[in-house]
DNA sequence: AAAATACATGAATGCATGTTCATATATTTA
DNA sequence: TAAATATATGAACATGCATTCATGTATTTT
């Protein structure tokens, strides 16, 4: 495919959208963008979503460098470390 | 997940996303934002991928609404009809 | 009408991903 | 210190996706 350094800037693009392109992975994304941070088990009540998927979900988004983990006593707080996906998320859900 | 209709808006988001989140086609996709329509050939040679493998994405794409195809003679010319795919691309390749 | 061109299709394969279940670990509370 | 709480981890499985190869089909050119 084309320039290299397109190609490269493509298999970022791709990885991030790879990374972010489920419903629930969206649904936690949209509950952190509207709270600084969240325990797993806020999310959880938030999104109906169970314990062990919700936390296979961010322990991934967590390894590719799209969540931030905090730990403080027995929970963990999670948050958004890349900004872009903001910017996604804005971009898909923004009402034109 | 959360409300009925945001589950749903993010089942959406999530179908496109996949849809695209891949390298061959964020440059198909690029290679389209460039000019207006392209032909299966050109494709080729712009990105420099296979016959098979860009026929099978831009079929698949075209499926999923993202992509319109023209046929005129031996040609087959493609064209961006979501025109939200745009706007993603923008959204992750812009410059700030 | 035969050959060439442009593109699509289908099978096969391998790897990635989403989900569930069971269980582990760390921390706190009783 | 035992039980409860919060979260992570790993195995297992099913499904999806990307890629390649071989071949099919339609159109055009010779």
């Amino acid at each position: 495919m084309q320039r290299e350094e397109t190609r490269q800037q493509f298999e970022e693009a791709a990885y991030l959208l790879k990374a972010v392109a489920n419903e629930t992975r969206l649904g936690i994304i949209m509950q952190l963008s509207k709270k600084e941070e969240k325990s797993v088990t806020e999310l959880m009540e938030d999104m109906h979503c169970e314990q062990s998927l919700l936390s296979h979900h961010l322990t991934d988004m967590r390894a590719k460098g799209i969540l931030n983990c905090r730990k403080s006593g027995k929970n963990c707080f999670y948050s958004i470390r890349n900004k872009q996906v903001l910017q996604l998320l804005h971009c898909l859900f923004q009402q034109n």
